[in-house]
DNA sequence: CCTCGCACGTTATAGAATAACATATCTTGA
DNA sequence: TCAAGATATGTTATTCTATAACGTGCGAGG
Protein backbone atom coordinates (compact mmCIF):
# COMPACT_ATOMS: atom_id res chain seq x y z
CA UNK A 1 0.00 0.00 0.00
CA UNK A 2 1.33 3.40 -1.06
CA UNK A 3 1.55 7.03 1.00
CA UNK A 4 -0.58 9.17 -1.10
CA UNK A 5 -2.95 7.49 -3.35
CA UNK A 6 -6.46 6.60 -2.65
CA UNK A 7 -8.41 9.96 -1.96
CA UNK A 8 -11.34 8.04 -2.08
CA UNK A 9 -10.70 6.48 1.09
CA UNK A 10 -10.58 10.33 2.56
CA UNK A 11 -13.87 11.26 0.39
CA UNK A 12 -15.87 8.28 1.95
CA UNK A 13 -14.47 8.40 5.10
CA UNK A 14 -17.31 10.69 6.48
CA UNK A 15 -20.33 8.86 5.12
CA UNK A 16 -19.11 5.57 6.55
CA UNK A 17 -19.15 6.70 10.06
CA UNK A 18 -23.26 6.64 9.40
CA UNK A 19 -23.57 3.43 7.04
CA UNK A 20 -22.83 -0.19 7.37
CA UNK A 21 -19.05 -1.16 6.01
CA UNK A 22 -16.64 -3.85 6.85
CA UNK A 23 -15.31 -1.52 10.08
CA UNK A 24 -12.75 -4.23 11.04
CA UNK A 25 -11.23 -3.38 7.30
CA UNK A 26 -11.98 -0.10 7.82
CA UNK A 27 -10.14 0.40 11.23
CA UNK A 28 -6.96 -1.91 9.90
CA UNK A 29 -6.33 0.78 7.10
CA UNK A 30 -6.37 3.45 9.60
CA UNK A 31 -4.24 1.78 12.07
CA UNK A 32 -1.83 1.01 9.68
CA UNK A 33 -1.98 4.83 8.12
CA UNK A 34 -1.46 6.15 11.67
CA UNK A 35 1.47 3.40 12.07
CA UNK A 36 3.19 4.71 9.35
CA UNK A 37 2.44 8.44 9.94
CA UNK A 38 4.22 7.53 13.53
CA UNK A 39 6.79 6.18 11.72
CA UNK A 40 8.09 8.62 9.25
CA UNK A 41 7.51 11.26 11.94
CA UNK A 42 9.90 9.25 14.83
CA UNK A 43 6.97 9.60 17.17
CA UNK A 44 7.15 6.67 19.18
CA UNK A 45 3.74 4.21 19.33
CA UNK A 46 4.70 2.80 22.00
CA UNK A 47 2.27 -0.03 23.23
CA UNK A 48 -0.28 2.08 25.41
CA UNK A 49 -0.28 4.29 23.03
CA UNK A 50 -1.12 2.29 20.26
CA UNK A 51 -3.59 0.20 22.19
CA UNK A 52 -5.33 3.57 23.24
CA UNK A 53 -5.72 4.28 19.17
CA UNK A 54 -7.31 0.68 18.53
CA UNK A 55 -9.65 1.10 21.43
CA UNK A 56 -10.74 4.38 19.83
CA UNK A 57 -11.07 2.63 16.54
CA UNK A 58 -13.29 0.09 17.62
CA UNK A 59 -16.48 2.43 16.48
CA UNK A 60 -17.26 5.64 14.95
CA UNK A 61 -17.95 7.26 18.24
CA UNK A 62 -16.49 8.94 20.52
CA UNK A 63 -15.41 7.64 23.93
CA UNK A 64 -14.50 9.87 27.30
CA UNK A 65 -10.94 9.44 28.72
CA UNK A 66 -12.13 7.32 31.77
CA UNK A 67 -13.79 4.89 29.57
CA UNK A 68 -10.23 3.97 28.03
CA UNK A 69 -8.80 3.87 30.69
CA UNK A 70 -10.53 1.04 32.34
CA UNK A 71 -10.02 -0.89 29.21
CA UNK A 72 -6.59 -0.12 29.36
CA UNK A 73 -6.22 -0.98 32.80
CA UNK A 74 -8.17 -4.19 32.19
CA UNK A 75 -5.39 -5.21 29.81
CA UNK A 76 -2.72 -4.69 32.07
CA UNK A 77 -1.75 -1.20 31.84
CA UNK A 78 -1.63 1.48 34.61
CA UNK A 79 -4.81 1.82 36.65
CA UNK A 80 -4.75 5.96 36.77
CA UNK A 81 -6.21 8.48 35.18
CA UNK A 82 -2.59 9.85 33.80
CA UNK A 83 -2.33 6.52 31.76
CA UNK A 84 -4.97 7.56 29.99
CA UNK A 85 -5.04 11.12 29.63
CA UNK A 86 -0.92 10.91 28.60
CA UNK A 87 -2.05 8.34 25.56
CA UNK A 88 -4.84 9.98 24.28
CA UNK A 89 -2.91 13.52 24.55
CA UNK A 90 0.03 11.58 22.66
CA UNK A 91 -2.61 10.62 19.92
CA UNK A 92 -4.13 13.97 19.80
CA UNK A 93 -1.13 15.78 19.29
CA UNK A 94 -0.02 13.49 16.19
CA UNK A 95 -3.21 14.36 15.10
CA UNK A 96 -4.18 10.71 15.07
CA UNK A 97 -7.24 11.29 17.85
CA UNK A 98 -9.51 14.37 17.73
CA UNK A 99 -11.14 15.72 21.30
CA UNK A 100 -14.25 16.16 20.59
CA UNK A 101 -15.47 18.97 23.53
CA UNK A 102 -18.99 18.95 23.75
CA UNK A 103 -18.39 15.74 24.58
CA UNK A 104 -15.60 16.00 26.84
CA UNK A 105 -14.12 12.88 24.67
CA UNK A 106 -12.00 11.40 22.20
CA UNK A 107 -12.17 9.90 18.91
CA UNK A 108 -10.11 8.21 16.28
CA UNK A 109 -9.03 10.36 13.36
CA UNK A 110 -10.54 8.56 10.13
CA UNK A 111 -7.71 9.94 8.00
CA UNK A 112 -4.44 10.52 9.89
CA UNK A 113 -1.35 11.96 8.19
CA UNK A 114 -3.77 14.40 5.92
CA UNK A 115 -4.08 18.17 6.66
CA UNK A 116 -7.30 18.65 7.06
CA UNK A 117 -10.00 20.79 9.34
CA UNK A 118 -12.77 19.02 10.87
CA UNK A 119 -15.65 19.01 11.28
CA UNK A 120 -17.80 16.43 13.81
CA UNK A 121 -21.12 15.16 13.30
CA UNK A 122 -22.78 13.97 16.32
CA UNK A 123 -25.59 11.77 16.25
CA UNK A 124 -27.75 12.47 19.52
CA UNK A 125 -29.36 9.25 19.31
CA UNK A 126 -27.41 6.41 18.36
CA UNK A 127 -23.73 8.87 19.15
CA UNK A 128 -22.10 7.98 16.20
CA UNK A 129 -19.57 11.08 15.49
CA UNK A 130 -17.99 11.33 11.87
CA UNK A 131 -15.39 13.55 10.68
CA UNK A 132 -16.48 15.60 8.06
CA UNK A 133 -14.88 18.11 5.46
CA UNK A 134 -14.57 21.24 6.86
CA UNK A 135 -12.42 23.23 4.74
CA UNK A 136 -15.37 25.53 3.44
CA UNK A 137 -16.90 25.65 7.05
CA UNK A 138 -13.33 26.45 7.85
CA UNK A 139 -12.61 29.35 5.29
CA UNK A 140 -16.42 31.02 6.45
CA UNK A 141 -14.95 30.87 10.11
CA UNK A 142 -11.87 32.99 8.50
CA UNK A 143 -14.05 35.49 6.97
CA UNK A 144 -16.38 35.86 9.79
CA UNK A 145 -12.86 36.29 12.01
CA UNK A 146 -10.93 38.28 9.78
CA UNK A 147 -13.55 40.76 9.06
CA UNK A 148 -13.39 41.86 12.86
CA UNK A 149 -8.95 41.62 12.90
CA UNK A 150 -9.01 38.18 14.40
CA UNK A 151 -6.88 35.52 13.28
CA UNK A 152 -7.80 31.78 13.30
CA UNK A 153 -5.48 29.86 14.93
CA UNK A 154 -7.73 26.36 16.41
CA UNK A 155 -11.06 25.88 14.86
CA UNK A 156 -13.50 23.64 16.72
CA UNK A 157 -16.32 22.81 14.57
CA UNK A 158 -18.56 20.54 16.09
CA UNK A 159 -22.65 19.73 14.88
CA UNK A 160 -24.96 17.71 17.38
CA UNK A 161 -28.33 16.00 15.35
CA UNK A 162 -29.78 13.32 13.62
CA UNK A 163 -27.33 11.08 11.37
CA UNK A 164 -29.08 9.60 8.20
CA UNK A 165 -30.40 5.92 10.20
CA UNK A 166 -31.78 7.63 12.77
CA UNK A 167 -33.54 9.94 11.31
CA UNK A 168 -35.16 7.49 9.27
CA UNK A 169 -35.73 5.66 12.32
CA UNK A 170 -37.30 8.74 13.67
CA UNK A 171 -39.47 9.74 11.10
CA UNK A 172 -41.29 6.43 11.33
CA UNK B 1 -36.40 52.12 23.34
CA UNK B 2 -38.31 50.39 20.89
CA UNK B 3 -37.58 46.61 20.20
CA UNK B 4 -36.91 45.81 16.36
CA UNK B 5 -34.50 48.85 15.92
CA UNK B 6 -31.19 49.94 15.59
CA UNK B 7 -29.72 46.99 13.41
CA UNK B 8 -26.27 48.55 13.93
CA UNK B 9 -26.24 47.04 17.18
CA UNK B 10 -26.35 43.62 16.07
CA UNK B 11 -24.05 44.31 13.38
CA UNK B 12 -21.09 45.96 15.52
CA UNK B 13 -21.38 43.76 18.57
CA UNK B 14 -18.55 41.18 17.55
CA UNK B 15 -15.65 44.19 16.75
CA UNK B 16 -16.75 46.18 20.31
CA UNK B 17 -15.27 42.81 22.08
CA UNK B 18 -11.93 43.63 20.73
CA UNK B 19 -12.16 47.13 20.67
CA UNK B 20 -12.18 50.26 23.23
CA UNK B 21 -15.95 50.76 23.50
CA UNK B 22 -18.22 52.23 26.40
CA UNK B 23 -19.02 49.06 27.73
CA UNK B 24 -21.13 50.57 30.22
CA UNK B 25 -23.70 51.86 27.93
CA UNK B 26 -22.88 48.27 26.19
CA UNK B 27 -23.71 45.95 29.24
CA UNK B 28 -26.65 48.09 29.50
CA UNK B 29 -28.42 48.30 26.39
CA UNK B 30 -27.81 44.10 26.42
CA UNK B 31 -29.62 43.89 30.05
CA UNK B 32 -32.20 45.93 29.10
CA UNK B 33 -32.83 43.85 26.12
CA UNK B 34 -32.76 40.62 28.24
CA UNK B 35 -35.11 42.23 30.27
CA UNK B 36 -37.53 42.93 27.70
CA UNK B 37 -36.89 39.58 25.93
CA UNK B 38 -37.43 37.57 29.28
CA UNK B 39 -40.65 39.65 29.90
CA UNK B 40 -41.89 39.35 26.58
CA UNK B 41 -41.97 35.70 27.00
CA UNK B 42 -43.13 34.99 30.27
CA UNK B 43 -39.47 34.19 31.45
CA UNK B 44 -38.44 35.02 34.99
CA UNK B 45 -35.65 36.99 35.03
CA UNK B 46 -35.43 36.66 38.77
CA UNK B 47 -32.58 38.15 41.05
CA UNK B 48 -30.36 35.13 40.71
CA UNK B 49 -30.55 34.80 37.02
CA UNK B 50 -30.52 38.77 36.45
CA UNK B 51 -27.36 39.05 38.46
CA UNK B 52 -25.79 35.93 36.94
CA UNK B 53 -26.36 37.50 33.44
CA UNK B 54 -25.32 41.24 34.90
CA UNK B 55 -21.44 39.15 36.16
CA UNK B 56 -21.08 38.05 33.01
CA UNK B 57 -21.84 41.30 31.14
CA UNK B 58 -19.13 42.83 32.84
CA UNK B 59 -16.67 42.17 30.25
CA UNK B 60 -16.82 40.35 26.88
CA UNK B 61 -14.94 37.49 28.10
CA UNK B 62 -16.52 33.88 29.32
CA UNK B 63 -16.70 32.84 33.44
CA UNK B 64 -16.43 29.69 34.54
CA UNK B 65 -19.56 28.25 36.66
CA UNK B 66 -17.41 28.91 39.99
CA UNK B 67 -16.26 32.00 39.33
CA UNK B 68 -19.40 33.19 38.66
CA UNK B 69 -20.42 31.41 41.61
CA UNK B 70 -18.10 32.77 44.04
CA UNK B 71 -19.45 36.00 43.10
CA UNK B 72 -22.90 35.29 43.48
CA UNK B 73 -22.23 33.90 46.67
CA UNK B 74 -20.17 36.86 47.99
CA UNK B 75 -23.35 38.82 47.22
CA UNK B 76 -25.40 36.60 49.79
CA UNK B 77 -26.99 34.35 47.38
CA UNK B 78 -26.65 30.56 47.78
CA UNK B 79 -23.04 29.24 47.86
CA UNK B 80 -23.03 25.45 46.04
CA UNK B 81 -22.59 25.01 42.28
CA UNK B 82 -26.07 24.42 41.39
CA UNK B 83 -26.73 27.81 42.64
CA UNK B 84 -24.67 29.21 39.47
CA UNK B 85 -25.27 26.31 37.41
CA UNK B 86 -28.91 26.86 37.55
CA UNK B 87 -28.61 30.09 36.76
CA UNK B 88 -26.95 30.26 33.91
CA UNK B 89 -28.85 26.92 32.37
CA UNK B 90 -31.44 29.46 32.49
CA UNK B 91 -29.87 31.93 30.96
CA UNK B 92 -28.84 29.76 28.26
CA UNK B 93 -32.32 28.07 27.31
CA UNK B 94 -33.56 31.79 27.04
CA UNK B 95 -30.74 32.81 24.95
CA UNK B 96 -29.16 35.00 27.29
CA UNK B 97 -25.86 33.43 27.47
CA UNK B 98 -23.99 31.09 25.42
CA UNK B 99 -21.50 27.94 26.56
CA UNK B 100 -18.07 27.77 25.01
CA UNK B 101 -17.48 24.19 25.38
CA UNK B 102 -13.69 24.77 25.17
CA UNK B 103 -13.60 26.55 28.06
CA UNK B 104 -16.16 25.03 30.05
CA UNK B 105 -17.22 28.43 30.74
CA UNK B 106 -19.98 30.97 29.54
CA UNK B 107 -20.53 34.03 28.00
CA UNK B 108 -23.55 36.76 27.67
CA UNK B 109 -25.14 36.46 25.13
CA UNK B 110 -24.34 40.51 22.61
CA UNK B 111 -27.92 40.43 21.12
CA UNK B 112 -30.48 38.60 22.65
CA UNK B 113 -34.11 37.38 21.24
CA UNK B 114 -32.53 38.10 17.90
CA UNK B 115 -32.33 34.46 15.93
CA UNK B 116 -28.74 33.84 15.16
CA UNK B 117 -26.24 31.05 15.50
CA UNK B 118 -22.67 32.19 16.55
CA UNK B 119 -19.52 32.04 16.34
CA UNK B 120 -17.17 32.45 18.88
CA UNK B 121 -13.55 33.98 18.78
CA UNK B 122 -11.69 33.47 21.44
CA UNK B 123 -8.52 35.22 22.01
CA UNK B 124 -5.60 33.33 23.19
CA UNK B 125 -3.94 36.23 24.89
CA UNK B 126 -6.40 38.40 26.69
CA UNK B 127 -9.22 35.61 26.44
CA UNK B 128 -11.76 37.97 25.16
CA UNK B 129 -14.14 36.61 23.83
CA UNK B 130 -16.48 37.62 20.72
CA UNK B 131 -19.65 36.86 19.17
CA UNK B 132 -19.47 36.58 15.56
CA UNK B 133 -22.02 36.36 12.70
CA UNK B 134 -21.83 32.76 11.79
CA UNK B 135 -25.03 32.20 8.76
CA UNK B 136 -22.67 31.76 6.09
CA UNK B 137 -20.78 28.93 8.82
CA UNK B 138 -23.57 27.91 9.74
CA UNK B 139 -24.34 27.03 5.84
CA UNK B 140 -21.24 25.80 5.09
CA UNK B 141 -21.56 23.29 7.99
CA UNK B 142 -25.32 22.46 6.87
CA UNK B 143 -23.91 21.82 3.01
CA UNK B 144 -20.96 19.34 4.29
CA UNK B 145 -23.57 17.53 6.80
CA UNK B 146 -25.87 17.39 3.82
CA UNK B 147 -23.45 15.37 2.19
CA UNK B 148 -23.47 12.68 4.19
CA UNK B 149 -27.15 12.76 5.08
CA UNK B 150 -26.84 14.48 8.24
CA UNK B 151 -28.93 16.70 9.53
CA UNK B 152 -27.72 19.94 11.53
CA UNK B 153 -29.85 20.29 15.01
CA UNK B 154 -27.40 22.83 17.29
CA UNK B 155 -23.96 23.50 15.83
CA UNK B 156 -20.84 24.71 18.08
CA UNK B 157 -18.58 26.99 16.37
CA UNK B 158 -15.13 28.09 18.30
CA UNK B 159 -12.50 29.57 16.92
CA UNK B 160 -9.08 30.00 19.57
CA UNK B 161 -6.24 32.71 17.89
CA UNK B 162 -5.36 36.39 18.61
CA UNK B 163 -7.54 39.64 18.90
CA UNK B 164 -6.71 42.47 16.92
CA UNK B 165 -5.18 44.01 19.81
CA UNK B 166 -2.99 41.25 20.97
CA UNK B 167 -2.04 40.65 17.44
CA UNK B 168 -0.27 43.91 17.03
CA UNK B 169 1.44 43.41 20.72
CA UNK B 170 2.70 39.83 19.58
CA UNK B 171 3.87 41.62 16.05
CA UNK B 172 5.87 44.16 17.63
C1' DC C 1 29.54 1.68 31.69
C1' DC C 2 27.32 6.12 32.62
C1' DT C 3 23.76 9.27 32.06
C1' DC C 4 20.34 11.83 29.94
C1' DG C 5 15.79 11.86 28.09
C1' DC C 6 11.54 9.83 27.73
C1' DA C 7 7.83 6.91 28.75
C1' DC C 8 5.21 4.80 32.36
C1' DG C 9 3.41 4.22 36.78
C1' DT C 10 1.88 5.98 41.19
C1' DT C 11 -0.55 9.26 44.82
C1' DA C 12 -2.92 13.24 45.57
C1' DT C 13 -5.57 17.12 44.32
C1' DA C 14 -8.07 20.36 41.50
C1' DG C 15 -11.94 21.60 38.62
C1' DA C 16 -16.59 20.94 36.47
C1' DA C 17 -21.20 19.12 36.82
C1' DT C 18 -25.24 16.74 38.62
C1' DA C 19 -28.31 13.84 41.73
C1' DA C 20 -31.38 14.03 45.44
C1' DC C 21 -33.76 16.22 48.86
C1' DA C 22 -35.87 20.27 51.86
C1' DT C 23 -37.82 24.79 51.90
C1' DA C 24 -39.88 28.77 50.16
C1' DT C 25 -42.50 31.46 46.94
C1' DC C 26 -45.41 32.32 43.21
C1' DT C 27 -49.79 31.25 40.52
C1' DT C 28 -54.21 29.83 39.96
C1' DG C 29 -58.55 28.29 40.35
C1' DA C 30 -62.17 26.63 43.90
C1' DT D 1 -59.17 33.90 50.56
C1' DC D 2 -57.04 29.79 50.65
C1' DA D 3 -55.51 25.14 49.20
C1' DA D 4 -52.92 22.82 45.60
C1' DG D 5 -49.65 22.61 42.21
C1' DA D 6 -45.80 24.49 39.87
C1' DT D 7 -41.60 26.99 40.09
C1' DA D 8 -37.52 28.57 42.29
C1' DT D 9 -33.87 28.47 45.77
C1' DG D 10 -31.06 26.39 48.91
C1' DT D 11 -28.57 22.41 50.93
C1' DT D 12 -25.53 17.94 51.16
C1' DA D 13 -23.32 14.49 48.81
C1' DT D 14 -21.39 12.42 44.87
C1' DT D 15 -19.74 11.82 40.20
C1' DC D 16 -17.10 12.91 36.28
C1' DT D 17 -13.11 15.20 34.15
C1' DA D 18 -8.37 16.69 34.34
C1' DT D 19 -3.76 17.80 36.07
C1' DA D 20 0.22 18.37 39.42
C1' DA D 21 4.06 16.19 41.36
C1' DC D 22 7.04 12.55 42.10
C1' DG D 23 9.61 7.96 41.49
C1' DT D 24 11.13 4.06 38.39
C1' DG D 25 12.73 1.70 34.35
C1' DC D 26 14.66 1.57 29.88
C1' DG D 27 17.05 2.65 25.66
C1' DA D 28 20.19 5.68 22.79
C1' DG D 29 24.54 8.18 22.67
C1' DG D 30 28.89 9.30 24.67
ZN1 LIG E 1 -15.34 2.13 10.05
ZN1 LIG F 1 -27.59 7.97 14.76
ZN1 LIG G 1 -19.14 45.93 25.59
ZN1 LIG H 1 -6.51 39.50 22.81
Amino acid sequence: MTDRDTPETTDSAAARAFSAHDHEACAGEVLARAEAVSAARGARLTPVRRRALEILLEAHRAMGAYEVLDRLSAEGFGKQPPVAYRALDFLVEQGLAHRIARLNAFTACVHPGEAHSAAFLICRACHAVAEAEADPVRVALEAAAGAVGFQVERATVEALGLCPSCREAAAA
